[in-house]
DNA sequence: TTTAGCACTCTTTGTATTTGATTGCTAACT
DNA sequence: AGTTAGCAATCAAATACAAAGAGTGCTAAA
């Protein structure tokens, strides 16, 4: 309750707190502190700072005569404060560098290699989604016939992201109606947001009537459900979070799974971030009901401002908050070009 | 040990009790089979047979004083002889034949679908698994110009499966040099096995050198990666067999999830079945290790003897096997035309 | 061949009891 | 005033034991 800044010692005995927590799974009783962390005092003092702590709203118990473990609060307090230096080996900088110097073709598998990475590095399960398709700008619209009553539509965007669809058709379309159609299409699509595509679309059906509706419609409803379609959620490590302790609990384990088993709530819940930075919802901190026992981490993988997809981290509230920050931190700035 | 054909009243005991167990989840009692599943005799009868049934390692007990489960091997019997009559309900068929009417633009789509589909009629964990690529013949490729150094390839099979991929050079490609490989591709690839492709790719280096390497090497190279990597492994339901209780276990629970989390197990285990007909495996039958503790069921998804893709189920060995084979036959049967 | 009867086995459930870790508080110490 | 030693109080977890209940196997009779 009391908003009182916290004085040097107890930002020490929370810090020293969480990690010990993290570290071990088990409530922190007073006496493990003593001679560690730089708190030379005996137990009874710092019994006296974590009562105090835990009366500040920083601290909980188990029970009445159990050690204490990190509220939520404690936990925020530790991610917005007390965490300085940063969490990473010199290993683990040069393991994430070799894995993203992997070249791809496509900037999704970036995506995938970046999440896969951030799970090996700290052994969370980590999701991840593709960009965003909706507001990218369209650099180019390809149609290429497959046989007689098929054919591709490939749209290339100005960030390099390239979407393919196939369309079937009721009747058969000539290779020139195929170029004819490349070149409409080009001219009227090319720098536009591919978010507004349906409505230049919609123009053809009336303005350029030289196709059966047969053609122009499916390519329309096709390409329409394409964009709209929520990319697909990759799922990482899965069962790294099984070996925790806390999925020992029957009840967290299948909470958990039926978490990862909901695209659509990973999907809104890697959406749901800000553009900005790294994202940390500490338990109830979450918007969905599902997740309010776990904490998630996500950073928006951006380059020269432009979304080239989410990753996320799921765990435990008792999350290693600081390598999971630092990691992340360090594979944003190396995808930004950075060094 | 004994192999002499069972009587009909150790079948019906037999079945009575895989039924019973496959329903209850607990050791079934002698005393709850009498006047049940058309055996009217006493429990001592009843008690005498499964006495009988267990020296001939077609029934186990938990402990000494315990009701009877069924052994692997008297699952085996039961799939093998004693489910006669298709268990599947109107209204399943009716849900079933709803859900594969479902129009699809690409065959993995209907894979998935399916899949989707006898996970929730049975409520047990599917995986699914596109067609190999491997072994179909080609009917055309394509190059489709992106940009100057950036190219989509197009690969289009006799049974209607696409293949896309992106490949990327170093130097400027022109309009004209892609239709001409367009051309040259075609001629040479069209009716091939996808499997040899590299065969006939390697021609082109030694043999029409009018392009420079720097071109006709990344084609190659990324048009045999595509092809011989393992297409995208499916998962559906995983979180329905934590209902069960055999994964109140959480031994049990974690070796599920490891499981589901290594794809190449799941894909060497969709791949391995036969493609006639549908597979079942029980527990120690799997070849992997890691699949001892449960059975697996699989069906290879053909369309004119054309494999279209492998959809299995993961779940306890007390699994409702007449209920899963019947969905999975009748799903079969409507996948290749029927009625 | 079937069954009633009963001793025996083993799990499950419930209930004390003990052990050990840890706190909170008080009084003494620096 | 801040720190610490000492100690009673608290509670979870482990241990032990007893009782109940479900089911079998075997024997002898129907």
């Amino acid at each position: 309750m009391s908003n009182k800044a916290l004085d040097d010692r107890k930002k020490k005995v929370l810090q020293a707190i969480v990690e010990e927590y993290v570290n071990t799974a088990e409530p922190v009783s007073s006496n493990a502190l003593t001679n560690n962390y730089g708190l030379n005092y005996s137990s009874a003092t710092i019994r006296n700072e974590m009562s105090d702590l835990e009366k500040a709203g920083y601290l909980d118990k188990t029970h009445t005569s159990s050690g204490r473990i990190p509220s939520e609060k404690g936990y925020r307090y530790y991610v917005d404060e007390l965490i300085k230096e940063d969490h990473i080996s010199i290993e683990e900088i040069k393991y994430i560098s070799s894995k993203l110097e992997t070249k791809v073709n496509e900037i999704e598998d970036l995506t995938k290699i970046a999440a896969n990475t951030i799970s090996e590095v700290t052994h969370y399960t980590t999701v991840s989604i593709g960009p965003k398709t909706t507001n990218q700008l369209i650099e180019e619209i390809k149609f290429v016939l497959l046989g007689t009553r098929m054919m591709l539509a490939v749209i290339l965007t100005e960030s390099g992201m390239v979407k393919e669809t196939i369309i079937k058709f009721d009747e058969d379309v000539t290779p020139k109606q195929v170029e004819t159609m490349n070149y409409m299409f080009n001219n009227k699509l090319k720098g536009q947001p591919i978010e507004t595509i349906d409505r230049p679309l919609e123009e053809y059906l009336y303005d350029e009537m030289t196709y059966s509706v047969n053609v122009i419609k499916p390519i329309i409803e096709q390409i329409k459900k394409v964009i709209q379609e929520e990319s697909n959620v990759y799922l990482e490590g899965a069962n790294k979070s099984f070996e925790l302790p806390e999925f020992n609990s029957l009840e967290v384990a299948k909470n958990f799974i039926n978490v990862l088993d909901t695209k659509e709530l990973i999907s809104d819940m890697l959406n749901s971030g800000f553009a900005e930075d790294i994202n940390v919802y500490i338990g109830e901190e979450n918007q969905k009901e599902e997740l309010k026992d776990f904490s998630v981490v996500t950073f928006k993988h951006k380059v020269n401002g432009k979304d080239l997809g989410t990753i996320g981290i799921i765990g435990p509230k008792r999350m290693d908050y600081a390598k999971v920050i630092s990691v992340m931190k360090y594979i944003s700035k190396k995808l930004n070009g950075g060094n």
